[in-house]
RNA sequence: GCCCCCAUCGUCUAGUCUGGUCUAGGACACAGGCCUUUCAAGCCUGCGACAAGGGUUCGAAUCCCUUUGGGGGUACCA
């Protein structure tokens, strides 16, 4: 049989990059299986629905390169109210739909009057009110809290199908029921602590117990591969397949992703929504390869950790994931993004630069060629010193209108009086003014030449007109910078610096 | 409270299933050095872990038990 995984959101909220990391390990274990990835969207909780989520989502995993073979179709995202043409570009379609559990209420309702005919489940109408009353009493008498079966023996017709209720399945009261892990081993949960689980909501809608057994069953799912938090809830949906008589899949409970102070991940935290990463200036190769590696490595004494998209789909093995949660390390992250940068040939690096400058209203969209040209100059400044490509901002801000003059302390260099200063920034203006060729070679031939002579140490001399030129104590090489720069703008900014260094030496002789 | 999961450097991990080759390997981070026009990048070096206690065994990071610690769950959320 073909393996058939999926990816289950619910659309409550930006995607969580934990999720996401789980939604990597189903399409890596599906690719290497040659299997299908399906998408389907939960959306049974009415209260906590957010339907932009959905786009959100798909735009996320489509990013990332994790592509589904099966989902929602075309009509059912507009359906969603998804504006047609973002419904058409996320369209799949397939032949379990709908793709949607909102879309899906027939057979949930089937599946509990099913289950409510074969006598394991039954009709409750207990309001929340007392539901609640119940748990405080349990609370109080530190007692496990858990439904207290009011409804489960009331005889047959006692509640009426027309009045509001909710439909909850029969647990057993003894024996045990065993959840077989590929991950966990074998967990046994003794069915006198497992809740009689609400099926059916009153709004007709279905919890998540039963959506996801009923869909992974109508959609033929092999193996389900989620986070570990599931396993706790687990045994109420073994206890449903049993019920119906249907085959369970192959369960794969995966780690979780936590925060550096070993928490589940939250907002709190620094960025958790794939979004966020992505607007960072994240890589979607390099956040992919290393999500990959929290919670999984490769074995055998193989220590690579940059791979490939092909390279990990042939790595990869599920029943080597790890059983123990991982922290999310942002610095690891950042070291890896910086890998991936440096790979990148110049022109696609440009390429991927170009939104960043654009967002930040340094370079204007459409970019015009002269602009491109300029900005061709200043990659190779950049690449190897960027972790994240929404750090180009700040590194090459300078290049773009105007910048503050610097003061007058930083424009003195090193052993250096302020007369000598002023002579050198004047000396360099000067020569710079007139050298045929703006190019960093030229340049700094040309300013090498003239720190000799002035009997300059070379840092001292380019220090003070870093400082000038970028008004910053770091920036990218400086000759490049220049170049970058142009003549016009770099005389100017020298000679403004001159006044600075002129003034201060006035008022202080 | 109750239920469940987990446990190798600060972090991600290799090694655990199939005890000996492990004075525990790699990567990130950190510290120092080299290179150098600043910052990076690169190179070199250093720091740094088998949670504790009991077993089993000639021998345990590896197998068993207990404790401790951490995490998760405990909804008409997913």
């Amino acid at each position: 049989m073909s393996v058939r995984v999926r990816m289950a959101p619910s659309p409550t909220g930006e995607p969580h990059i934990g999720n996401v990391r789980t939604a990597v390990f189903n399409w890596l274990f599906a690719r290497k299986m040659g299997g299908r990835f399906i998408l389907r969207v939960e959306d049974t909780d009415r209260t906590r629905y957010q339907p932009e989520t959905v786009e959100v989502m798909m735009d996320g995993l489509r990013w990332l390169g994790l592509n589904w073979d099966e989902g929602p179709g075309l009509e059912e995202l507009q359906r969603m109210g998804i504006h047609p043409e973002a419904a058409a570009k996320y369209a799949v379609g397939g032949p379990c739909g709908p793709y949607i559990q909102s879309e899906r209420l027939d057979q949930y309702r089937e599946v509990a009057a099913e289950l409510l005919e074969r006598g394991w489940a039954y009709r409750c109408n207990c309001t929340p009110e007392r539901l609640e009353r119940v748990r405080q009493r349990q609370r109080a008498n530190k007692e496990l809290v858990m439904y207290d079966r009011h409804c489960r023996d009331l005889p047959p017709d006692t509640i009426s199908p027309h009045e509001p209720h909710v439909i909850r399945l029969k647990v057993p009261l003894e024996g045990q029921t065993i959840l077989h892990d590929v991950i966990k081993g074998d967990v046994v949960f003794e069915n006198s602590g497992i809740d009689d689980q609400v099926l059916l909501k009153s709004d007709g809608f279905p919890t998540y117990h039963l959506a996801v057994v009923v869909d992974d069953h109508g959609m033929e799912i092999t193996h389900v591969i989620r986070g570990d938090d599931w396993i706790p809830s687990t045994p109420k949906r073994v206890l449903i397949y049993q019920a119906l008589g249907w085959q369970p899949p192959v369960y794969c409970h995966v780690p979780l992703v936590l925060a550096t102070d070993g928490k589940k991940l939250g907002k709190r935290h620094g960025a958790t929504s794939i979004t966020q990463f992505r607007e960072q200036g994240y890589l979607s190769e390099a956040l992919f390869n290393f999500l990959t590696l929290v919670g999984w490595a490769p074995g055998g004494g193989e220590e690579q950790e940059i791979f490939g998209r092909d390279e990990l789909i042939a790595a990869f093995d599920l029943f080597r994931v790890n059983k123990a949660s991982a922290v999310f390390s942002y610095d690891k992250l950042d070291w890896m993004n910086g890998v991936y940068i440096r790979e990148l040939a110049e022109e696609a690096l440009l390429e991927r630069l170009l939104p960043f400058w654009q967002r930040a209203g340094l370079v204007p969209d459409p970019c015009p060629d002269e602009e491109r040209e300029r900005l061709r100059l200043v990659v190779p400044l950049v690449q190897e010193r960027l972790k994240r490509l929404g750090e180009v901002v700040e590194w090459t801000g300078f290049l773009f209108g105007e910048i503050e003059p610097p003061p007058a302390d930083k424009l003195v260099g090193k052993k250096m009086t302020p007369q000598e200063s002023l002579v050198a920034l004047q000396q360099a203006r000067a020569r710079l003014a007139g050298v045929e060729s703006f190019d960093a070679e030229t340049l700094e031939a040309l300013l090498r030449g003239l720190a000799d002579e002035l009997a300059l140490k070379a840092g001292s001399l380019f220090g003070i007109l870093r400082w000038a030129v970028t008004g910053q104590q770091v920036s990218p090489p400086l000759f490049g910078s220049l170049a970058a720069l142009g003549r016009e703008k770099t005389v100017a900014r020298l000679e403004a610096a001159e006044s600075v260094l002129a003034a201060a030496g006035q008022g202080n002789p």
